[in-house]
DNA sequence: TAGATTGTTAATCGATTAACAATC
DNA sequence: TAGATTGTTAATCGATTAACAATC
């Protein structure tokens, strides 16, 4: 059976754990508030407390990385804030086009959190062509015609998607289509790119429903097994049929 | 050793996997598109494909809720719509607050996806008095004063933060001690909550970040190994001291 | 009956965590 | 040296997946 190490062909070039690389960008923001108020070192322990953490489960993640720390004192907070930017690729600059200039694409052309972090807004895009021009965060709207000359001429391969659902998968196919290979999905839709292409999904609405879950088992928690009874029950009749399926389907 | 199935004190009532619920509005979604178009019933490999996840995952999750499916033919759209809604708690209404007014805040209240599952907004809130009275997605904004009072009054069990980072925390205490046990916090901060309060987080910059790490990755295959080579190396001196720390911290 | 598809098993994979030897 | 804390091991836990018997 062997110890299942490295047995793979190399196809990813280190191989982080893809939780670690998750959870990077919760120590570097910790890491980032310490260098702040010009705290040297710090240690697992703490730093762990501060992301929100196990400190195990962050001296695991760091040592994927190299071995950053000094035993019997902690890590150097700006030599780890520099590692981990690096190892995140944030000592770059990454163009990125924002495509859907609704509410919500707005709010993100507004958002801080993106320049200081190498993130740089590259174009505000849409469909409608009345918006073109319109300065959003200081930039003007431009027309969803010039996508590909955009994409194209910035190097953009990072795109956000804060359309309709329903111009989503278009839209994304046209950034691809372009160059881009980085998709993060606000619209509320399952995309389907060509391999080599990355998708995140942010979606508002499921984030919430996750909540109810867990919000309806605190409150059931009064009667207990009656939600546990066994069940086979049938609908409230929503659609025409509320009866089990007796064709199949085509 | 045992087989490890119900040696919990059944803590939780059933105990559907954290990544079960996960994916659960994700097949509502694909089922109410189907429902729509008025598709009767559907196979597991249909579903899978149009909710994105391997069917295997998709069959398995749904064994967690009951056995709802007819072998040989499939599923009852309708049927799995309203099984899931009720596991998901979506058949009752959940009163949200929404605190934090900025841009992000507008496009949650102006988000069309919450009101057709179950979520109602009872109220906007801001700390900006004189943001007070003006309208938003057709609601007057509520001073922050009232928060405890809108929340004892509309029996709001499930609040949404937008507020900047530094305000984060203080209103999470607020909603928690007016009562609210569910928060979804898009301010990038970690929030402290007593036992029972679940947080759930959306950070957009931590999901760009994400993306540029594997974008990175796609770039440096070029060069391969380059990265790969040993570490240890000093920082660029973003800060007053490159150097590995030599003092203890406090 | 023959064909289709579920529900479940069991193997595998990946992530978490406590514990502690190494070492500053 | 004594105390502190990392980096790593190994055990455990949870999630994914292929495969197939059950059964419509």
């Amino acid at each position: 059976m062997a110890t299942g190490r490295n047995h793979r062909p190399a196809t990813r070039s280190r191989g982080i754990p893809e939780a670690t690389v998750a959870r990077l960008p919760l120590y570097l923001r910790a890491l980032t508030s310490l260098s702040e108020r010009s705290v040297p070192t710090v240690s697992s322990e703490e730093l762990a407390a501060a992301a929100g953490v196990n400190s195990a489960k962050l001296r695991k993640d760091f040592s994927y990385l190299g071995s950053y720390g000094t035993r019997g004192v902690g890590y150097d907070v700006e030599y780890l804030v520099y590692q981990i930017s690096r190892e995140l690729g944030l000592t770059q600059d990454w163009p990125v086009v924002i495509v859907g200039m609704g509410n919500l694409g707005a709010a993100l052309a507004n958002y801080g959190g993106f320049a200081s972090r190498g993130f740089r807004i590259a174009a505000l895009i849409d469909a409608d062509a009345s918006l073109a021009g319109k300065l959003i965060a200081g930039l003007p709207v431009r027309h969803a015609e010039e996508l590909e000359e955009i994409v194209d001429d910035n190097q953009v391969s990072i795109g956000v998607i804060t359309t309709p659902a329903g111009a989503a998968q278009e839209v994304c196919d046209r950034l691809v289509g372009a160059g881009v290979t980085s998709i993060l999905n606000f619209a509320p839709t399952v995309l389907t790119v060509p391999d080599g292409v990355d998708v995140r999904k942010v979606d508002l609405s499921i984030e919430l429903q996750i909540l109810a879950f867990h919000e309806q088992r605190k409150a059931g928690e009064e009667f207990d097994d009656t939600v546990t009874a066994p069940p086979k029950r049938q609908p409230t009749s929503t659609g025409p049929d509320g009866d089990l399926p007796a064709v199949m389907p085509a």
